[in-house]
DNA sequence: AGTTTTCCATACGCTTGCGTATTGACAATC
DNA sequence: GATTGTCAATACGCAAGCGTATGGAAAACT
């Protein structure tokens, strides 16, 4: 029993820490309250030590949000290149995609605070880069369908709004959002309308855009 | 010339401010740098006094913001009653909707800030309360097309995140949006693929949704 | 004219959170 | 075993921003 317990926790697997441990708390952080809730001090005593050791590993507030941003930035193109971009099919590539984006990962998490916290210049910079990679390769992908270049950017467009407004309808309704049962039937719903050969998009558009 | 120049600025139509002018400011602040960017003493600076008078208006600085969010909450609520909520054709109802939601309003700015701070309580708040009212009448109009209750909702969620979507999507990449050019032909684009009868929903699901 | 009300300025206290300085403990190396 | 390097604790200074206390000026009332 005096056995000098070993293990209250997982804080003795390692005796100290190094900068990943400071970056994968602080993405933990932006995930669930936003970059501007990323207090040194706080996630210090999260992984139990005190400022002392935060001004080791980094230099400012700012590089830890920094290098957390990179992480969380490689990790997510590994997964979709190695979820997404793999498949060869472009019509099952997109099917994957929108699966992949309706699962709940922190990744996602990460993605819809940033929009949120984007006045400060260095999550614009890399919500930008990350934005402008991920559209690129949706357009690639209805292109492969067969869409022209402006068919296929707008739907690329189109696609992304939909994933990033998914992202902040699940966040904001929360509670009452009693659709999160059948997120599958969702997603079959939104792939039925978003995923087709581009010579069906246009169907009633007479009936759309008659000016009275 | 020594004529008590009575035009520097506009702050002279009135001696004293009233409340509504700090709401209007706070929205201003809000729908530019979001809700934490809200401090007393700057817009007390915007509109050329000092916290002194704040604070006879106001009870803290929470009361602001609250009466801010309701006073943008009920022009909103006028706006869409006044432009969509009046016209009959549903199809017509949905398209005005698209193209209302396309427009360079102060209003869509505030609540794209307002997804981002929601980590407030007053702020999750109304947030929720403004995206379940405008689901609401989005799926009555899919209703009136003839979608099932169930269809017509799914519908409006992604009619709804196609909104959100293309918020953030203008305000992440700023600059190099070639886009913002021909915001009219990418309004027809999504309107061509999010307004049509409910029969052709079913279009292509079968290549999509088929598993391997 | 005197009093009250309205609106605002100034000064202060208080909290939060960043960054620095200094010291200490433990491990690695010589 | 002494020294050096690594990681962390403590204490401090400092700025931003909220809220309060108090006083004052101008307008409105009597």
């Amino acid at each position: 029993m005096i056995k000098q317990n070993k293990a209250i926790n997982d804080a003795n697997k390692k005796k100290s820490l190094n900068p990943k441990d400071w970056e994968k708390a602080t993405l933990e952080v932006i995930a669930n309250q936003g970059v501007s809730a990323v207090a040194v001090e706080t996630i210090a005593k999260v992984l139990g030590v005190t400022k002392g050791s935060f001004y080791w590993h980094f230099t400012n507030r700012k590089d830890l949000i920094v290098a957390a941003l990179k992480r969380w930035r490689d990790e997510d193109n590994k997964v979709i290149r190695q979820r997404v971009l793999s498949v060869n099919d472009p019509y099952e590539r997109l099917k994957t995609w929108f699966i992949l984006s309706s699962e709940p990962l922190q990744s996602h998490l990460i993605y819809a605070t940033l929009l949120a916290d984007r006045q400060h210049s260095y999550v614009s910079k890399v919500l930008k880069e990350v934005t402008v990679d991920r559209l690129n390769y949706l357009q690639q992908c209805y292109q492969d369908i067969g869409y022209s270049e402006t068919q296929a950017r707008q739907q690329s467009i189109l696609a992304y709004s939909v994933y990033v407004g998914y992202l902040h309808m699940t966040k904001t309704l929360h509670g009452q959002f009693k659709h999160d049962n059948n997120v599958d039937d969702y997603v079959k719903h939104v792939a039925g309308q978003l995923i087709h050969p581009p010579e069906s998009v246009s169907i009633d558009l007479t009936s759309v855009n008659a000016k009275k």
